[in-house]
DNA sequence: CTGTTAGCGCATTCAA
DNA sequence: TTGAATGCGCTAACAG
């Protein structure tokens, strides 16, 4: 294909790579040759030649939850565009696995890899930082990041929770959540919660947690389990939107007038919770631009600043109509 | 690190491997040197010294619909365990970023690409064939694989959803759906429905869609809007959950009796549906086993058969208490 | 602006 | 069972 074109095989690499200058002329011939042989350029040997490759490293704990494809949906449209490719791997929660899959990524020699949170084993971390790649650590901002942290305060999360129950009037406040072993964050909401409506001398008046993660049929079922107990409650607070379109749907079912009877309050801001006949009081996360604006941020600059940087994406109050 | 273990370069690359035949004293210090070292392989050589690499390219139209994230999983589920890494793009449903995508993907030599349904560009067409890597076009299998067919009869689920409504009593049925363009087996389950239908003399009395992709709220509009039209409707079928959830949750807004005023069926199987006060009536698609057994079946060979293959994964109907 | 040269870090021969 | 030699297809550095 060099030949064809009359030009060096390195030349050719340049036109590809877009890189040096030159002549309009043979980028012109060197073109047609590349689209007449169908030249597809080897990244593996790429990648060797220039030890870093157009790869970015994404490791999700689960696909279950919707919120963590939404957060790829984010890294692929920061990505639209590029020629970057994600490689992504699943960690089921679990912090060995997470450090084996970040093994297996640095393999690739990539520009950034992207995981969530800031619970990594020691070898993990290691790793990461012994690498000169670009490390994002997503969703959440309230600790120091190996490199950038982009997210939102969950602690504030839960803070904002509380003060918008108590806005509406709602006092007796119980919780219903899932495992926090997995779901760190969700624990983060928690005990923001707790502070805020500590801040006035509140505490919840009931709390249930099932185990597992969080399911819209777990959601019903616990509030079932805490209403039955006998609590006076006025509002529940849960610990995301399944659980808590799991709540609405047992209210629904168990006729419970909302919100007049209970006020039911969630956290994420997915669709399904505005498609409910009452729409979903809910807070926000940007879970999708959490994903586009790491990737951005990331391969901005193919080395690491001095300081960790922080980006907080903020969260809104959905008003809703269930509390 | 081969000067550590006192072996050659060579044998370290064998022990990791696991190939050919090594002395067991000669592994363990192999073993040894590799984690003090901390040593990670570079796959990038790697690859391109056996042309070959542990990349699965997965293409999928779409992150939105919680359905190819279930089929992530089922793929994830089926590398779990070996040392394959998925890469994935995402085409909008744009066969030309599929195209270009699958050049992206061919350009790691990975082991296998995986895509979905049968309709490509004809140069992705001719790209895949002529690449000697293993292929598999995924959910659908009423036409012939270029390699690997996964999935199941979308025209037979449509036909099974009109003969599971006429069952059940129903005669008048309307069909509410979306964008057939993008979504191509949405369109085969409604030809199929409509067959259903004619193999008993009957015929759809009334049907709306909406331009763009399915969501609880379009169905939610689409049932709204196709009952204020006035036609005597005693079922309806749904292009898919989504819609058919929101569909519900319109009768649970307008008081709608359900199934005794009007019977609703989906198409997937989504867990929100059997949240519901009623769980949804639907059909079963197993998008998680048809990824697992579509990369099962592709990495037993690196090479493919002399003829096509096609699994069929099947479905099935889920009563349900709406239809 | 373009060509030349020299590896990148492995896997794959072939010998020993 | 192990070692030595060779090259995968490209990029980087340097000349010209």
């Amino acid at each position: 294909m060099a030949r064809l074109a009359n030009v060096s095989e390195n030349t050719v690499s340049r036109v590809i790579r877009d890189k040096g200058a030159i002549a309009p002329e043979t980028r012109r011939r060197v073109i047609e040759a590349i689209d007449a042989l169908g030249y597809v350029p080897n990244r593996a040997a790429g990648s060797l030649a220039s030890s870093s490759s157009m790869i970015v490293g994404v490791i999700l704990p689960s696909l279950s939850n919707i919120v963590f494809p939404e957060l790829l949906r984010g890294i692929h449209a920061g990505l639209a565009g590029t020629s970057y490719q994600p490689m992504i791997g699943v960690t089921d929660y679990d912090l060995e696995k997470e450090q084996q899959l970040i093994s297996s990524l640095l393999a690739w020699q990539p520009a950034a890899i992207i995981t969530t949170g800031f619970d990594h084993t020691d070898a993990a971390r290691r790793m990461l930082e012994a690498s000169k790649v670009r490390v994002g650590e997503l969703m959440d901002i309230d600790r120091r990041p190996i490199d950038l942290a982009v997210g939102l305060s969950h602690r504030g999360a839960g803070r904002a929770m509380a003060r918008h129950l108590m806005r509406r009037g709602y006092s007796k406040i119980a919780y219903v959540g899932h495992d926090w072993d997995a779901d760190r964050r969700a624990h983060a909401r928690y005990l923001g919660l707790c502070e805020g409506l500590g801040d006035v001398g509140l505490a919840l008046v009931a709390e249930h947690r099932v185990d597992g993660p969080s399911s819209t049929l777990s959601g019903r079922q616990a509030l079932a389990a805490i209403l039955a107990d006998g609590a006076e409650i006025e509002a529940v607070a849960f610990s995301n939107d399944d659980m808590a379109v799991g709540g609405y749907l047992h209210c629904l079912a168990a006729a419970v007038p909302v919100p007049d009877r209970l006020a039911l309050m969630g956290f994420n801001g997915l669709e399904i919770g505005q498609a409910l006949p009452k729409p979903l009081a809910t807070v926000l996360s940007n879970r999708f631009a959490i994903g586009k604006t790491a990737v951005e941020t990331l391969l901005k600059s193919p080395d690491r600043a001095f300081e960790p940087a922080i980006i907080d994406t903020g969260f809104s109050i959905i008003d809703g109509a269930t509390a």
